[in-house]
RNA sequence: CGGGAUGUGGCUCAGCUUGGUAGAGCGCUGCGUUCGGGACGCAGAGGUCGAAGGUUCGAAUCCUUUCAUCCCGACCA
């Protein structure tokens, strides 16, 4: 295939081929704003799936949906002292409420007389505005635990954009709970990180993820433990995928948020704050697609099924009918729950070799070829998105032939991508064999090593190596993992291995 | 915020050194022939060359200023 018309290939230039990949699976654009992206029909229906997902799986374990406002005062983000430092640098501000036409009659300007009292921030998160809001819901432990969530936008001034990835804003979905107890909360973190979000990943993405806690330096600014799930990009990298705080007491303190215990006790509340955002999408493209285009796993792909009928002529209305005829049959079959989402690519000014190439950089996941042998023979050719394979299939058998596809589909990605992550997962013990495994710009996988647990290593090793501290695994990849040693830079006692890995 | 580069039809770029009033490929529109892995022919549409000022008879081209974008570093989901 002609270069100019695929996409740069991942082993020339892995940064190129996301960019590409991106715009020719008509998934996103840039906007006009720096930063800023504009989320094409294709891409959004993606999302749309993970939201629906999602949504579904929070609501299973008792959460509700709220809506937060997107301005919050400015004085709100110096109430945590943590949490501010983490994100002032990033904040955009609305100063004025007015524009009026300029003096000198080009366009308009900000109108001085239409100053603020108080500047606003577009928030970078919601804690502030929404513990504001529940100081005045909660008085009593009856009123708790609260389960909240939202679907929102969110503002973060980003110098280094990447479509889906990295934007200045994004969408996603922001929890914050509320509970009586410390164990309560620390039971809600953990309840979100494996019920919803490992269970959404593994599943639905069809992403393996490495599962645990956030070292003190990477955490999130204002919580007690933050928990992540790192994956891992074709080019070795890691990639936070979701994370999941318990606060402890921090934001109630911080928003004066007490609740009376049944034992009539005035106590602070406990909170838990997780979240996962459109960077998923980003996620999604850098585990599974290739050369070729979006590799997409059927549990989220917007269409699963594409016809493309193949004919002219009178040749081409019987073609076409036939199709219209499976097609409905097909899209009265379910496969994961769900009815099957079909497409008939009926246009009549493209060729049927433009419209398989057109549906594999989309990531459609099967495609189901007809034409007048076809017919004559009773029969259809089933493509494969995956592995490429190609299968003469009796049209009576197609249903059954194409939720088995689906099927082993899903899995076969799952698989693929769990045996990438376990072959470039290793272990290392010395600092040279440490230094080796980073030397060079590119990812270089997990390394499962000993740390001394203080912040100095931490920042030392980071800035040797660029690598940093992923996630203290929850389930060890080894027994041996979890065992006493000593640390890979400082040589001092370490009670276990850590994954280091060079991040998105 | 520091370092480097680039701005020319929708996209990728040529033209600039040596000033003479704008081109190619792809894409787009129409018609016809095609149709089992990115078809072809013919006919079209589309650009005050990032912006402002200057030099000149004449500026995409030379000079000054300015804006924007991209890449590389420090920060982040």
């Amino acid at each position: 295939m002609a270069k100019e018309l695929g996409i740069t290939a991942r082993a020339d230039n892995y940064a190129e081929w996301y960019n590409d990949l991106v715009k020719r699976a008509d998934l996103a654009d840039n906007s006009v704003v720096r930063g800023c992206m504009v989320i094409k029909p294709h891409g959004y229906a993606v999302w749309e799936r993970m939201q629906a997902a999602l949504d579904g799986l929070f609501k299973e374990h008792g959460h509700v949906n709220a809506y937060f406002p997107l301005l919050i005062p400015k004085s709100f983000l110096s109430k945590e002292a943590e949490h501010v430092e983490g994100f002032a640098k990033e904040c955009a501000v609305v100063t004025h409420h007015r524009l009026m036409n300029s003096p000198d009659g080009k366009g308009v300007v900000v109108d001085p007389e239409a100053k603020l009292e108080e500047e606003l921030i577009i928030r970078p998160t919601s804690e502030t505005i929404i513990w504001n809001a529940y100081k005045g819901w909660i008085q009593s432990y009856r009123d708790l635990p609260l389960l909240i969530n939202q679907w929102a936008n969110v503002m973060r001034w980003e110098l280094r954009p990447r479509l889906f990835l990295r934007t200045a804003e994004f969408l996603w979905q922001e929890g914050h709970t509320a509970h009586a107890t410390f164990d309560e909360a620390e039971a809600e973190a953990r309840l979100i990180l494996h019920k919803c979000y490992q269970k959404f990943i593994e599943e639905w993405m069809a992403v393996p993820v490495v599962v645990g806690p956030k070292s003190e330096g990477e955490k999130f600014p204002g919580a007690v433990t933050t928990y992540t799930l790192e994956a891992m990009t074709q080019d070795l990298r890691a990639i936070q995928a979701g994370t999941s705080h318990n606060l402890g007491q921090n934001f109630a303190k911080a928003f004066d948020v007490t609740f009376q215990s049944a034992e009539g006790k005035l106590e602070y509340v406990y909170a838990t704050s997780w979240g996962v955002s459109t960077r998923l999408v980003g996620t999604l493209l850098m585990v599974h697609s290739d050369d070729k285009g979006f590799v997409c796993p059927p549990r989220l792909a917007p269409i699963q099924v594409v016809f493309v009928p193949i004919g002219r002529g009178d040749e081409r209305q019987a073609v076409l009918d036939k199709v219209k005829e499976l097609a409905d049959a097909l899209k009265s079959s379910t496969w994961a729950g769900d009815r099957i989402r079909v497409h008939i690519d009926d246009r009549e000014k493209e060729t049927p070799g433009f419209k398989f190439n057109h549906w594999e950089m989309r990531g459609i996941c099967l495609r189901v070829e007809i034409g007048p042998r076809d017919l004559e023979a009773y029969q259809c050719v089933l493509a494969r998105r995956d592995d490429g394979k190609k299968e003469t299939v009796q049209l009576d058998q197609l249903a059954d032939k194409v939720v088995d596809a689906l099927g082993s589909m899903q899995m076969r990605l799952y698989a693929k991508a769990a045996e990438l992550m376990a072959a470039n997962t290793r272990r290392v013990d010395t600092w040279d064999e440490f230094l080796k495994a980073f030397e060079g710009e590119g990812g270089a996988g997990f390394i499962l090593a000993h740390w001394d647990g203080t912040q100095e290593t931490e920042d030392a090793i980071s800035a040797a190596t660029k690598a940093t501290i992923r996630c203290i695994p929850l389930e060890p990849h080894d027994p041996a993992d979890i065992e006493p040693g000593t640390c890979v830079y400082s040589g001092k006692p370490s009670a276990r291995r850590v994954v280091f890995a060079r991040a998105y």
